[in-house]
DNA sequence: TAATTAAGATTACACTTGTAATCAAAAGCG
DNA sequence: CGCTTTTGATTACAAGTGTAATCTTAATTA
């Protein structure tokens, strides 16, 4: 699988959200969103299908493009080539940036916390 | 501060673990660690003495570079925005996912468990 | 039916990136 | 003092990227 360049992604992310949607629906989003003329839009759906990042239905003459690649796949991948990148390999200096900067939600450490209590658990059985 | 490509951080990660260094070891280490030539090295270093990334010292005719730029600036600022576009701002998703891939060390643990305990502390005084 | 519009396909184009090779100048060697 | 080596500077070059504009063809509208 190629790469996934950033803007690819910002439409791969709406899709993920929700498909197969049409091309001016994708376009919509991002336009409003990010203000991504429409022809760049169409630019990037092309790649991405040509990458075999997306398929599509056709629907009349228009097409309907779904994700062929998962996500979680896509951020577990990511996760950890960033990590590996930037951090050395070490997930926990990652959170604690966050940490300092008050930027966790409790939704976050309750998250966490359950993970953690998780881990244990698996460790010790 | 211009964006730092992938190949320019493989130099930066060096230099931030030990700087000022002359540009050969800094040669020595990415062509052991990971095949880099010799002469990409010199064109990275350019790169990000261009960008202002990195600064160097005279020493002779030779030069010896050290960062400019903070790490734990670099780091928070690219989880940032890796976070934001890869898990829509949330944080534990990611974290998760190393969980389920059972890549969390017990040192993570650790210190997230440390991190939570700190974060509830604060929370409640 | 002729003209307009809309959809995807193709083309454009400057900038970045990875990966080096070549150039120029200084320093050391014989 | 010339020649070789070393060091940074400059040049190279294809592939990828962001950002569109133009082209082609089919559908819609007057």
């Amino acid at each position: 699988m190629k790469e996934i360049s950033n803007a690819e992604l910002s439409v791969l992310n709406i899709l993920w959200q929700d498909a197969p949607l049409g091309a001016n629906e994708v376009v919509e989003a991002l336009a409003s969103s990010q203000g991504m003329h429409e022809k760049t839009v169409k630019t990037l759906l092309n790649r991405l299908v040509k990458k075999q990042a997306l398929g599509y239905e056709k629907e009349g003459r228009a097409y309907r493009y779904y994700p062929l690649i998962d996500q979680s796949e896509y951020q577990l991948k990511e996760s950890q080539s960033f990590v590996e990148r930037v951090f050395a390999g070490k997930v926990a200096p990652l959170v604690a940036g966050f940490a300092k900067q008050k930027q966790l939600s409790p939704e976050d450490i309750a998250e966490l916390k359950a993970l953690i209590d998780n881990w244990e658990e698996e460790q010790s059985s």
